[in-house]
DNA sequence: TAGATTGTTAATCGATTAACAATC
DNA sequence: TAGATTGTTAATCGATTAACAATC
């Protein structure tokens, strides 16, 4: 199925805030309540519904629990969505920890260092291995997903073994942008354009 | 002066790039070198650097520390670009690291959290205060953009003071979504989108 | 029925890129 | 001059939104 990156985005915040209403509320909602949680046009939530084939109804709106299954089953990978850190520094750690807390459908299955101080100790229960055995563990453990939070420095490197090993998507924390092979999905996150950018717009 | 966002954030990156590049080869760039670098279009490049005036020659490309200081004079603030972070976990030491340690012409002057044992210490040489003292610290030190780093339920209230305090950006690394005043300009950083994303991309 | 909503197409808006003239 | 480049407009592509028919 092909979606929008921008629908897709927006179904993934769909689903996160319509597990959190699952029991508030009642089982519907409308697309202009939808619209008004995320400053959206309700024109623009009931296209992205309509593009992954959702129905509602229009006395009630759209059935709460559907959606959810919806959306679940037209973004989520199936069988494997195993995820691998690259770096167990602050920002390493914070993600684990944001992900382990709010997530249970994205699997964090293996993290790495160099430091030999962290190695073989666990973080959020998760085995921290040497960053020498990125190749055998991602093979072992059949991890698509790799998120480099390692030094600038070292982001090319690590990117590269990642790729020999068959990672499928990568997502960047440092401020090296890479240059990966067509087949690879790259998503760059770089905190200083950010700053940029707002110091910019509040001028 | 009015640019496209896009642009601005391409801008942030040419130049971070070019002060690397400074003294390392000649002082002249080609626009598809910049291309190149940050897998462009060189045309792209062109129309980036033509919206804020810069002008190249067609023999050796655009001068390099010309383009630095143009690109500073349109983008950057001129009076005052001063930042605080509010929560010092994981995810705000990490930021607060990234930015001291990568850029200059950003000024963190302050750091926020709810903590004791945090309060007074110092981060990064950053005085960590009171998280009740944000009113008073937003004023005095003439802070304009907020980074909220605390754990999401408690995103709301904070970027209301923040608001009230008569801040101008925010940059909400939270989970969830702020409904703002239009006169504030908003970045929101919602990792588990990027992860559903990338998932959905690679499948 | 009147009113509110969904579902969908067409129009609009914004960003990227193709095409090409001008310059050295 | 031929070739490479800049600078700019027009065309294209993608995402958002206006308009409106269909439904309850």
């Amino acid at each position: 199925m092909k979606l929008p990156v921008k629908t897709v985005q927006r179904l993934s915040k769909y689903r996160r805030l319509l597990l959190k209403y699952r029991y508030l509320s009642k089982p519907y909602i409308f697309s202009h309540d939808l619209a008004r949680l995320f400053n959206l046009n309700p024109v623009q939530v009931r296209r992205d519904l309509m593009l992954i084939g959702a129905s509602g109804n229009n006395r009630n709106g759209y059935n709460i629990n559907e959606l959810i299954d919806l959306i679940s089953d037209k973004i989520d990978i199936k069988n494997c969505k195993n995820i691998a850190i690259i770096g167990m520094g602050k920002m390493g750690q914070a993600i684990l920890n944001y992900v382990t807390e709010e997530e249970k459908h994205l699997n964090i299955v293996a993290v790495f260092d160099i430091d030999s101080h962290k190695v073989n100790k666990t973080f959020e229960d998760i085995v921290c291995y040497d960053i020498r055995k990125i190749s055998e563990i991602v093979r072992k453990k059949n991890i698509l997903i790799g998120i480099i939070t390692v030094p600038s420095d070292y982001a090319v490197s690590i990117s590269n073994i990642l790729i020999e090993s068959g990672i499928k998507g990568i997502l960047n924390f440092t401020s090296v942008h890479l240059d990966l092979p067509e087949n690879i999905y790259l998503k760059e996150f770089d905190i200083i354009t950010f700053f940029d950018e707002i110091a910019f717009f509040i001028k």
